[in-house]
DNA sequence: CTAATTAAAGATAAATTTATCTTTAATTAG
DNA sequence: CTAATTAAAGATAAATTTATCTTTAATTAG
């Protein structure tokens, strides 16, 4: 479905909401030990996730890391999507085919159209917020790490 | 999505159920140029496409070429993904977790569990056939080509 | 001001996917 | 049997994604 990177992005992302705020940064080597992925490629993805501090946030430094304000934690899962680039997973023809619209409908296109509203609305309504409360106490997003 | 080479097995398989028959087997020039998609690469994908002659079938020598047969017409159109080995997408966590379950879920688990049956209904349910049916006269396959 | 700490940036490499080209094997028409 | 035609198989390359390592910049504590 995405990307490896957006897949880090996303368990990052809920890690830090859980676990971070303004007072409480978290570094990168705790996060790609929470989330089971590799450092330093982890380091590149919290880059492009904390450009613009829009989604996650970060300050350099002694004391420095990542965190997320209260308003970045009300945002839909969709911004981290929006943050990688990968959006248009939500939109995209399932054959692939550019001209694929409602007017120009790809054999598949009416069969696949409710199930990709079904996912905007998913990924636009559910709040990171949310998936951070769902995450059961140091469970489940580390991945295959105890595999 | 899915891979580049699954948007074009299953383009051509459209193609295929719809201009073919056993005694109409298509070239992989008029299959590539009919779906837009480079020629030596497609001819790779009808390879994986075609083998055990489960999907398409195809046969060398003069006359030869890829059809489908009937009975062939009326599988799912998972088939083509199985065949092309991505029905995973249809199972895999949204986080890319391979320990999420039902019993051990990740965050986004039960947001999503919803729509990965959706997709798993609609890719079962919905046969070649069907949407070689769909297909508008040499219209809409052809992708990328008048952009 | 200096040393320490942290993420950002950049250079590079490994792995995978996408793509191309050449040779081989199967099949048919004559 | 021979030549022609077609897909299969194999070798290779280009592009992209994933991953690693080194250097730089920002920030803080002392």
């Amino acid at each position: 479905m995405f990307s490896k990177s957006t897949e880090y992005a996303l368990r990052a992302t809920i890690y830090i909401a859980q676990k971070s705020s303004e007072q409480n940064k978290l570094g990168i080597n705790a996060i790609a030990a929470a989330i089971d992925s590799p450092l330093s490629f982890t380091a590149k993805i919290m880059q492009l996730l904390s450009r613009g501090n829009r989604v996650v946030s970060s300050v350099r430094g002694p004391n420095g890391g990542f965190f997320m304000t209260e308003k970045a934690m009300k945002l839909p899962v969709r911004s981290v999507l929006d943050q990688m680039g990968e959006d248009e997973v939500l939109e995209k023809c399932i054959l692939g085919l550019n001209k694929c619209s409602e007017s120009k409908p790809c054999p598949m296109h009416a069969e696949y159209r409710q199930i990709k509203l079904d996912m905007i609305r998913l990924f636009e309504t559910k709040t990171i917020e949310q998936l951070a409360a769902d995450l059961k106490e140091g469970e489940v997003y580390i991945g295959n790490k105890n595999k």
